[in-house]
DNA sequence: ATGTTTCAATCATAAATATTGATAAATTCA
DNA sequence: TGAATTTATCAATATTTATGATTGAAACAT
């Protein structure tokens, strides 16, 4: 191997690289990088490194052995020409710079690695594998299953396990990686925890059809405040939210019933037993045969729902392909559309 | 070299690798990638091949010959198990798994051919270089200050043009490569630009203190629809955008003047020639001495402020160290916050 | 302290791999 | 058809990468 790096060539090119035809196209732009040695091998080793924490863990962990680790590491920080670790102690120590390169280096590291089974999940489909996604019942209930369809007619070979779970639950496999990621909405993110909110949906209050405020149009909360109210139960965000807003706004109101699930209470309300506000994620198209529904997201906020993710956590391939159906842009990032706005 | 990948070691080894030391721990989860070759350079090669259309100019790119780029290509396809470019005719055509391989490679390899400088910029400071930002006088006036100054600070060596433009003659910056990225206000983004709002703000009425309407702690478009206004000219955004929503609610007004920049508008109504509404951007402390200010979100929009790119334009170091300034999370992603909400 | 264990560095050597020049074959263009 | 351009093939060679053996240091146990 000529060392192209840098001397282009001695001889008269036959295939003519680099050093030829650089007088009348672009201002000698490319070849601006030159790659030393194996940037990538040695990246790979020092990314190992950091999370191991020692080189012959490292080592084991790629398969190589010890001097391998230990000379890369030596060839990167002279090619860089700075230090990266303190080798104190019987653990290692990153510099400043080790850490700058660390956070650089490390998603180029992890996106190299997973680049061949991703590959091959968008090419053949996944062949193999299990994905566990953390969801509230309403989620799994209205959002989730044209995803999941879509997610299986095309990763068939796919285990899915859909964990239905409360907020608190949710996050807790989050933190024990019981769970690949979880899906629904979240009032107030934990610092460890990341939220990427990619529907949203308007408040919604829905009576029976005959109910005497179903006549006018613009319902306004004092309309609402005599009538008994059907709401999940008090644990449960929904609550909480009407509770608040109520509150606020110093308005009596009343809860009739207080029971679990979205279909039961729109049961209840079709029937007849008092009205509710619920998320616009449940109300189908079949549902406006039985219900008056009103839009209130002048009163309430939008709830978003999205996909939560641990801080941190790469996901698998399964989890990611997964979140590419539900948001395209989102991991393979190059693409700065405004979120927000997608749902309604 | 030992053929370490799946044939682990066939002597004891004395620098214990992989297949050492697997009974207590994890379950077998490391090393579940293999590396055969050098996926890498084949990358690379890929890539190169791709944007450039032909293996020969793609060599001539990263300084090698035409046989390695044809035997890299070929290992590739060999490894992946599928086709990747069709070589008809003159030109490469990339086949579906091309254009997914293409896809998910394309990020990883020029992340890897900027990380060198990239971290030489984190740890150094960039040594030379030159970057140039498109953005339009308010933005320049009152967003960029802060943000040019910690960017001198770190990077002293950078040679900073802000081109000051309005909205069309940024995006033909953008789209004639003469501008690294641009950073302002967009009412709707073309397809082929991505827009990533940072900052929010309020719109705000500014009236002289003696004015009648200065009394009043809620001022309604009603309010001021019999006072002149002062606007900046026609084209834009912000005159359009006012018309228009007067316009909506079919509520007369008149534009008593025509002027442009915020600092003469402020003038002007600080000595009682009108009154105008103006983006909270504008408003600084000092203001509040001389000017009456109200915020009026409930009437106009609020206007976002952001980083405006060229889809697909790989930004140089010393472009994403300030863009990294502007919003920290927004190149290196891997970190997935709700967008939105941070100014006002 | 002293012996044991764990870890990183060094070095010569072995092996794999990448690159190349030469050349052939195919395609496009005039 | 002939010139030009492009890709593929191949054997030879240059280069890189990994390894075992070994050493010296630090941490740990007693």
């Amino acid at each position: 191997m000529k060392k192209h790096a840098g001397t282009p060539s001695k001889s008269k090119k036959i295939h003519r690289s680099a050093a030829k035809k650089r007088a009348g196209g672009e201002p000698a732009d490319a070849g601006r990088f030159y790659y030393k040695g194996n940037r990538h091998k040695q990246l790979r080793a020092f990314v190992s490194v950091v999370k191991l924490g020692t080189l012959t863990r490292a080592a084991e962990a790629l398969f190589l052995s010890q001097p391998t680790i230990s000379l890369q590491l030596q060839a990167l920080e002279r090619e860089l020409g700075v230090t990266l670790l303190e080798r104190r102690r019987r653990r290692i120590n990153l510099t400043d710079a080790g850490e700058a390169l660390y956070e650089l280096a490390r998603p180029l590291v992890e996106g190299w690695d997973t680049l061949d089974r991703d590959f091959q999940a968008r090419v053949k489909g996944l062949q193999a594998g299990r994905l566990t996604i953390a969801a509230g019942t309403s989620t799994i209930q209205y959002l989730l299953p044209e995803l999941v369809r879509r997610y299986r007619e095309r990763f068939p070979a796919v285990q899915l396990q859909l964990a239905n779970v409360t907020g608190k639950d949710g996050l807790a496999m989050l933190r024990a990686d019981e769970a690949d990621f979880a899906v629904g909405s979240m009032l107030d993110v934990p610092n460890d925890i990341a939220w990427a909110p990619v529907q949203h949906y308007d408040p919604m209050l829905i009576l029976p059809p005959d109910h005497p405020l179903a006549a006018k149009e613009k319902i306004t909360l004092e309309d609402i405040s005599p009538y008994g109210l059907i709401l999940p139960p008090q644990r449960l965000s929904t609550y909480r939210l009407v509770d608040l807003v109520f509150q606020q706004r110093q308005m009596p109101y009343h809860v009739a019933i207080e029971v679990g699930g979205w279909d039961v209470i729109k049961e209840y309300v079709a029937m007849g037993l008092g009205i509710s506000i619920v998320t616009g994620i449940c109300i189908t198209e079949a549902d406006h045969a039985r219900l008056a529904v009103r839009n209130m997201k002048q009163y309430f906020p939008q709830r978003s729902y999205g996909v939560v993710m641990r801080k941190g956590k790469f996901l698998s391939a399964e989890a990611r392909a997964f979140v590419d159906l539900i948001r395209p842009g989102l991991l393979t990032h190059r693409d700065y559309d405004e979120p927000g706005h997608s749902g309604r």
